[in-house]
DNA sequence: TATGAATGAGCTTTCATTCAT
DNA sequence: TATGAATGAAAGCTCATTCAT
C-alpha cells in the first residue's frame, strides 16, 4: 500500500535496531559470558521485545558470532597498521600504545574476546586460523626483518606480540582484580609509562 | 605425624569422592565458566550420580567456591616466596619462571581464575581485598625497597607484578589462540627465554 | 463508567488465563495443601503448560499468596456487614446464616484458609494482624455495646465469633468426616436449624 | 552369639526409639502436613539417622498411619466415656470440658487429625467408617434417648457432636489465628466459660 | 541395630525459541 | 515490524528410599 520503496535494503530503523541489539549484547555477553547471558537481559537492555530481537538475528549464537566478526576487524586494526617502512622501535611502541588505549576505551570488546578464547574459541569459527594467523605471520616476518637488519634486539616476534596483547588487555580483562589492588589510583597513567619502559628496554638493540 | 586422630572423620571414600568431584568440576568450570557448566557434566566426568554430587557439596556454587578457595592458596605461593633477603633480580626472575611453569602445569586453575575475574569476581568474596591485596602490598614494598637501594631499575612495582601475571598466565588463558598461531611449535620453550629477556632487561639497574 | 481507559492493559486472554489458573490452583491447594500441591497438577487442571503458568505468575508461592489475598476480601465480607444500627440478635443470626452458606458454596476457599492457618499461617503475611484483627476488634466492640445495652445475653464477643467460625466452617473443612458419619443425609438442612438454635438460645437476653 | 534371648519381642531400646520417632513425627506432621514433612526433619528431631527411622517403620506413610491409629484411640476416649446411665446434661458438659482440655493439652494431635481430614482423609483408611461411625451412631442414640425422655432440649444429636468438636478443636487447629486476635490474653479461661454457657443454654430442656 | 553412601523420580524454575497476530 | 502468548528442553535441587557394611 502506498509508495513502498523496495524495502530490502535495511531501512533506517532496521539499522538502528541492529545496532541497539549489538550494543546491548556486547554489554551482557562481556559481563556474563555466552552461557551466562540471557536474551531477556539483552532485550531489556536494548529496549526491545525478545521476539523482536529474534526478528533481527537468528538466535543467541547469531548475535554472538556477529559481535565477534565485527570485533575482529577493529580489534586487529592496530596490528595491521604496523608499517614495514616505518621506524621499527617507534612502530612497535605505537602499537603498544594503541593496544593499551583500546583496552581502556573498549574493555567490553576485550572481555568478550577473552571470554571466547578462554573457553576454547568454540564460536570463533575460522577466524583464528584464516583471519588472525596470516596477519600475525606477516607482521612477525616484518619484525624478524627488522631484527635481522639490527634495528631491534633479537627476540621471538610471536612471543613479543603475545606479551603486548597480554599486558595491554590485562587492564581490561582483569579490571576487577586491578581495582581491588589499586584502590583509588587510576591504573591508566602508570600502565602507559610502565609498558613503554618494558618494551623499549627489551627492544633497543 | 600420621597417628590420625578421629577428628572430623572424613572417611577414605569421602575424601576420594570429594577429590573426584573437585577435579571434574575444575575441568568443567575452567572450560565453560560457572554458568556454562552443569552439574550433569560434572557428575558424568566424576563418574557419580548428580544427587551424589549434592551429597558432598551443598550446590553448584559451593563446589565453585571450594575450588576458588583451594586455588588461591597454591596460586599465590610463588609470590609469597619472594624473599626480601634474597638477591633482587634473581628473586623476581625466579618468580617469573615459577609463574610460567604453573601456567603450563595448571592451565585449568589459571582459566578458572581468569573466568571468575573476567566476570567481575562475583564469587571470590573477600579473597581479593583481604587475601590478595595485603600480599601484593607487602611484596610491592619489598620491590620498592630494592629499587630505592639501587638494586633494580626504577619501575612501578604493582605494574611489574601485573605484567608478570599477564604474560605468564596468557599462555594458559589464551591457549586456544596461541595454538592457532603457533601451529605445531611448542610455545613453552620460546616463552621461557622470551620472558626471561623481557623482565631482565627491564630490571637491571 | 466503562469507557475502559488503557490502564494496565490486562488483555482478555490474560484475564481468562489468570482466572483459569487461580481456579485450578484453588482446587489443588485446598485439596493437598501448599507443599502437597504441584505445578504439574495446577497446569493440568488449568489446561495450560507448566511454563505458561509461570508466565502469568512468578512462582508457586505467588499463586498461593494471590489466592489468599483474593480470599480474605470476600471471606470477611459477612463480618463487615454486621450493622451496628441493626437489630442485635438478627444481625448475629444473619451472620451465622451467611457464614454457613459460604461454607457450603465455597468449601475450597474455606479449606485453603484452614490449611494455611493450621500450618501457622506462614504465607498470610500481615493479613491476620493488620487486616483481620482491626475488623474483629471493631465488631467485638459493637457486640459488647449490644450486651451492655441489655440487647444480648452477656457472652465474650470474641469467643462468640470464634465459635461461629468454628461451627460453620467445620462443615466445609471436615467434610470428609461428616460425609462418613452422615452417609446419605445432606448435612446442610440440619446444620442450618441446629446452628440457629445454638446461637439464638445463647444470645437471647 | 552368647545367650541371645529370642529378641522378637521388641527390646527396651526398640520401644524407646519407636516412641522417639512417633513423637518427632507428630511434631513435624502436625506442623507441615504429610507432604510438607520430610524424613530428614523427623530424623533430626528424633536424634536418629534417616535409615534408622526406616528400620523401625516401613516408610513415611507407615509412620503417619501409625500415628493416626494411636491417635484415634485416645481421641475418641472422651466420647466413649459418655455414660448412658449418667445425668444427661452433666454428661454432655463433661464431654465438652474434656474435649477442650484435650485441645489445649494435645494440640499437635488435633492438628494432625485436622490436616488429615482437611485433605480428604486419604490415609485414615477404614477408621472413619468402621471405627468412628459406630461410636457416633451409638452415642447419638443415647442422646436421642435423653431428648425423647425430656431430659435435654430437642436438638439433632449429630450436629450437637459436630459443634462440640468444631468449637473445642478450633482452639488448637486455628491457634495461629487466635493468637493474632487475642494478643496477650490467654484464650483458655474465656473459652471454658463461654463453651459451658453455649451448650448449657442449648440443652437445658 | 545403626548409618554413611548412593540414587531414581520428581520438584520448581529458567530459557531459547516458536506461534499467532 | 513488532509483540503478547506459549512451550520443550533442561537446569539446580529435594526427597523417600535402598545399598552395603
Amino acid at each position: 500500500m502506498s509508495d513502498a520503496q523496495p524495502t530490502k535494503k535495511t531501512s533506517r530503523i532496521q539499522q538502528r535496531n541492529r545496532t541497539l541489539i549489538l550494543d546491548a549484547a556486547l554489554d551482557v555477553f562481556s559481563k556474563h559470558g555466552f552461557r551466562g547471558a540471557t536474551l531477556d537481559q539483552i532485550a531489556k537492555q536494548a529496549g526491545l521485545s525478545k521476539p523482536n530481537i529474534l526478528y533481527y538475528f537468528e538466535g543467541k549464537e547469531d548475535i554472538h558470532v556477529t559481535l565477534l566478526n565485527h570485533l575482529m576487524d577493529t580489534w586487529l586494526d592496530p596490528l595491521r597498521q604496523i608499517d614495514p617502512g616505518g621506524e621499527p622501535l617507534e612502530e612497535i611502541m605505537r602499537y603498544v600504545r594503541l593496544k593499551l588505549e583500546m583496552s581502556y576505551e573498549f574493555p567490553r570488546e576485550s572481555r568478550l574476546f577473552a571470554n571466547e578464547i578462554l573457553q576454547g574459541a568454540p564460536r570463533m569459527g575460522p577466524h583464528l586460523e584464516t583471519g588472525l594467523r596470516p596477519l600475525v605471520d606477516e607482521k612477525a616476518a616484518v619484525i624478524q626483518g627488522w631484527i635481522d637488519a639490527g634495528k631491534l634486539a633479537p627476540v621471538d616476534p610471536r612471543h613479543l606480540i603475545f606479551s603486548i596483547w597480554a599486558t595491554t588487555q590485562h587492564y581490561a580483562d582483569f579490571e576487577a582484580q586491578i581495582e581491588a589492588l589499586m584502590a583509588g589510583e587510576r591504573a591508566h597513567d602508570g600502565a602507559s609509562a610502565y609498558l613503554d619502559a618494558l618494551f623499549r628496554r627489551l627492544l633497543v638493540p
